[in-house]
DNA sequence: ATAGTTGTTAGAGTTTACTCTAAGTCAAAT
DNA sequence: ATTTGACTTAGAGTAAACTCTAACAACTAT
């Protein structure tokens, strides 16, 4: 169980993000006595989730799509397959688009040292 | 020899995103007689490497540095390498986290195939 | 002649994802 | 008692990278 601000320390984001992601329907925690937030572990492990998912440049706008279905249950499995699909290729496009840029890259490193070296 | 609106086709972007990169010193294109924009085979090249460098997300100043160093000739050779090492460093960081949430999605998938298939 | 393309300056508008401020309340800790 | 941390609503501000508009000039093609 962790209070806003040990889940800000713990997964290095903002009180006001996480504030602004609940706005966004994407993590609901629960609240305690005092109507304060609390997140349990399940709560951080989704988050860590979505931070996966927001580094691989999945936008908000999917991301609380996906939670969304979640909340709706069983009936929206496929829906979520398909969405977490459409994500993985788009993943594995990044990461031709990332080789074919590092290959293109590595040569004109290359090229670079060899004119600081050799003068060639 | 192209003019900017043969550009625009040419590499998808519009010819309002063309004059934005030369109001911020990215591609400068010649001109002719009725001083319209021509941009030459050279150009064109350097206008897709730039983009090669947006798709991997080099932030805009950072391309625009540069062009600046490779403006200002031989002597800037060594900070344009390290430009492009750093790069090449962050290109490496993005294909690890991009090939750890793609395992992570995969066995998702794969959890999400066995529940709708077997019902498990 | 007129439609189309390009040019200019200058600035306004858009989108995404935050990020922060104000202004006030409430409960726990020192 | 007061500081601290949390809460609320509502909205303003920020940064990046476009994206578009206005309003008018100038050349090219039909």
């Amino acid at each position: 169980m962790y209070a806003i601000s040990e889940v800000a320390k713990l997964l290095s984001v903002s009180t006001h993000t996480l504030r602004y992601y609940e706005k966004e329907d994407i993590i609901i925690p629960n609240r305690n006595e005092n109507k304060e937030r609390v997140y349990t572990e399940s709560h951080l492990n989704w988050l860590k989730f979505v931070m996966k998912l927001k580094e691989t440049q999945m936008p908000i706008a999917q991301i609380r799509e996906y939670a969304r279905l979640f909340k709706e249950g069983e009936q929206t499995t496929q829906a979520r397959l398909e969405l977490l699909e459409n994500h993985q290729i788009s993943i594995q496009i990044q990461i031709e688009n990332l080789l074919t840029t590092e290959k293109m890259l590595e040569d004109k490193i290359k090229a670079y040292k060899d004119f600081i070296n050799n003068k060639i």
